[in-house]
RNA sequence: GGCCCGGUAGUUCAGUUGGUUUAGAACGCCAGCCUGUCACGCUGGAGGUCGUGGGUUCGAGCCCCAUCCGGGUCGCCA
């Protein structure tokens, strides 16, 4: 048995010197600057410490090992004749009386150096995640993810909210994403699901008295992924509140979230409540996006009337919204390289014009709009040496194409957005229903929990592409962090909600049986919230991909490299719980 | 499922209009040297089915077709 450390690796200072202690961690680097001398970098969570190596028996006994063994050594602290500043330990080093190895690595050669792994092919780093989280670079987003989280549910429980956890094993839902089955051995047949969100448990439990719940809720959804959407699973701060608005929400969160994004984050600047409020409606007129990024300070314009009929194909007909730049000065190059990524981005293509030093159009699609300078220049505010950017479709693509050109200019454009910061915002007032781009017929919007603004009266009286629902995102930087709202608690507005997509009170019972029956019982007017955890730490971290703050990420197509998930498994597993599998060609 | 980009040494990459015997560099690895390094340095060495399979050509890492894998994006994510 070797002797426990007494201890870390980022612990020792000067004021150390002359003590006896034992270290243990990795052996990161052994650096041999001359015969039986040397120095060898100790690692452990804490940090890193340097050994000094003066005698041939110490060098022969590192030299045995690979990098990344494991080890314990017992030394005395000794200040160094030339210290490192840029080390925490730097003053010290540690002469070695005894090294025992506690954990041998057996190769020499890694599928990449731990302190480069972030360069490395991600899908190494995913199957040796162990080693890649080795890297101090990459182990940080871990240890802030914890620290956000304990945060988190710090300031929740200091609200009053209590957590409350709820099942894994459910049913499986009928609205929203692909769920995760789990086949039951007890119930030929019949599957559990993976919850895709605690949400009919929450309201249950608003209806079973609780007042204020909040959860740190894994999330299951079989849908593929993206740079921001871990596939699979993932982790909301899940919360509701009883008899509260929209506004008692957005209080608590406004409340919460700010300070931790200001003391963990890479910016420190965060909004201040109250968030500002964007109608969804107003949202994609003014930035083409229901999550504007509103660091940059560009809009959209709809210039459908000024350009119309100027004989540039495909303006004609469609709603056409333009960005303007003014004091561009980006090269012809540079134009194009915007114009494919808009088209990447978004399938749809954008055309520009410029105003030259007399105002006058040139360029890309100008020719077409010589004789709308006067009504261009006006609507755009243009003065001489401006950029436009225009996006022509369907009013929603046209909306979209240019809110992504919006967000490319803001990006790459110097002057035109302030990012170091964290600019939260609510999107409010969603649509209650819209009309199915397939089925041409009126769904749901967003979801069917939602409480329609004007309540059973709107449901009766109001064309229903007009009615809003007490639907609402949260936003910060761009990126969507959840979707929330003031739940439809009443079965008779429920049932008429569903009335209007053609389902009636017993579809309603079949999809939602514990619910709907709750509601029947006395519930109290309840509204929540779920941000994603994910998301906020990426945004916290300012990181890029979601797989950076996730400890051990699933690739793009929901594999875990690592423990080789999913896989096959043995037929007698399969019998079990009844199931045959149907191999396709 | 559609589209875009990529796949060359253990790792990250370069590789010109298809043409110079043996496909290069850096890091890592191995050997030797080096007494104050800290991205240590110096010298030497090993290491490659150029994702895979076809094709065009006198000649393919490079061109064509197919296919696999990865990343991004659209669909999708109530």
């Amino acid at each position: 048995m070797t002797q426990s450390r007494t201890h870390d690796c980022g612990q020792l200072r000067l004021a150390d010197a002359g003590k006896r202690v034992t270290l243990a961690g990795w052996v990161e680097n052994v650096r041999e600057v001359g015969s039986n001398f040397g120095f060898v970098v100790l690692r452990d969570f804490y940090g890193t410490t340097q050994i000094v190596v003066e005698t041939e028996e110490m060098m022969k006994a590192f030299r045995a090992m690979n990098k990344e063994t494991t080890v314990s050594v017992t030394g005395v602290v000794r200040e160094r004749e030339s210290k490192n500043p840029r080390q925490a330990t730097g003053e010290i080093e540690v002469v070695p009386e005894s090294v025992a190895v506690l954990g041998k690595c057996r190769y020499n050669q890694l599928p990449f150096e731990i302190n480069k792994s972030r360069e490395a092919d991600e899908n190494a780093r995913l199957k040796y995640r162990y080693l890649d989280l080795r890297n101090p670079e990459v182990k940080k987003n871990i240890v802030l993810r914890s620290n956000v989280v304990a945060a988190l549910r710090s300031a929740m429980t200091a609200h009053g909210f209590l957590e409350i956890t709820t099942p894994i094993l459910t049913s499986s839902s009928p609205e929203g994403a692909r769920d995760y089955l789990v086949p039951s051995r007890n119930h030929p047949g019949k599957f559990y699901a993976l919850p895709q969100a605690p949400q009919q448990f929450k309201q249950l439990l608003m209806a079973s008295g609780f007042d204020r719940y909040f959860q740190i809720a894994p999330c299951f959804r079989d849908e593929d992924a993206r740079a921001d959407r871990s596939p699979g699973e993932f982790y909301q701060l899940d919360m509701e509140m009883a008899f509260a608005s929209q506004d008692d929400v957005f209080a608590v969160l406004e409340d919460v979230l700010p300070p931790v994004f200001a003391r963990f984050g890479k910016y420190s600047r965060a909004s201040a409540a109250p968030f500002r409020r964007i109608a969804y409606r107003d949202a994609m007129e003014l930035y083409g996006s229901d999550k504007p990024d509103l660091r940059i300070d560009l809009t959209l314009c709809d210039i459908t009337a000024e350009v119309q009929g100027c004989g540039f194909a495909p303006f004609e007909g469609a709603e056409v919204r333009a960005v303007a730049v003014p004091d561009f000065d980006q090269s012809r190059k540079f134009i194009d390289k915007l114009c494919a990524d808009v088209e990447v981005q978004t399938g749809s293509k954008v055309c520009w014009f410029r105003t030259d030093e007399t105002g006058a159009l040139t360029g890309g699609v100008s020719k077409y709009l010589a004789d709308r300078r006067e009504a261009l220049t006006r609507k755009l505010g243009l003065a001489p040496g401006a950029f436009v950017g225009m996006a022509a479709g369907k009013k929603t693509v046209a909306q979209k194409t240019a809110g992504v050109l919006r967000k490319l200019l803001g990006a790459s454009v110097p002057g035109h957005m302030d990012a170091e910061r964290y600019e939260f915002c609510w999107i409010v007032d969603f649509p209650m229903y819209e009309i199915g781009e397939e089925s041409g017929q009126l769904e749901f919007c967003h979801n069917p929990f939602s409480m329609p603004q004007g309540g059973l009266e709107a449901l009766e009286k109001q064309d229903p592409l007009e009615i809003l629902a007490y639907q609402y995102d949260l936003v910060c930087n761009g990126v969507e962090l959840s979707s929330g709202a003031v739940r439809n608690h009443e079965p008779e507005i429920m049932v008429k909600a569903f009335s209007l997509v053609g389902l009636g009170e017993d579809d309603v019972r079949a999809k939602f049986p514990a619910m709907y029956n709750a509601f029947c019982y006395g519930a109290p007017p309840h509204a929540g919230i779920a941000p994603g955890v994910d998301r906020m730490v990426m945004l916290i971290a300012g990181e890029e991909s979601i797989r950076e703050v996730i400890p051990f990420p699933m690739n793009k197509n929901a594999q875990d490299l690592m423990m080789g998930a999913p896989s096959a498994v043995d037929p007698k597993q399969l019998s079990d719980v009844h199931i045959a599998v149907v191999r396709e060609e």
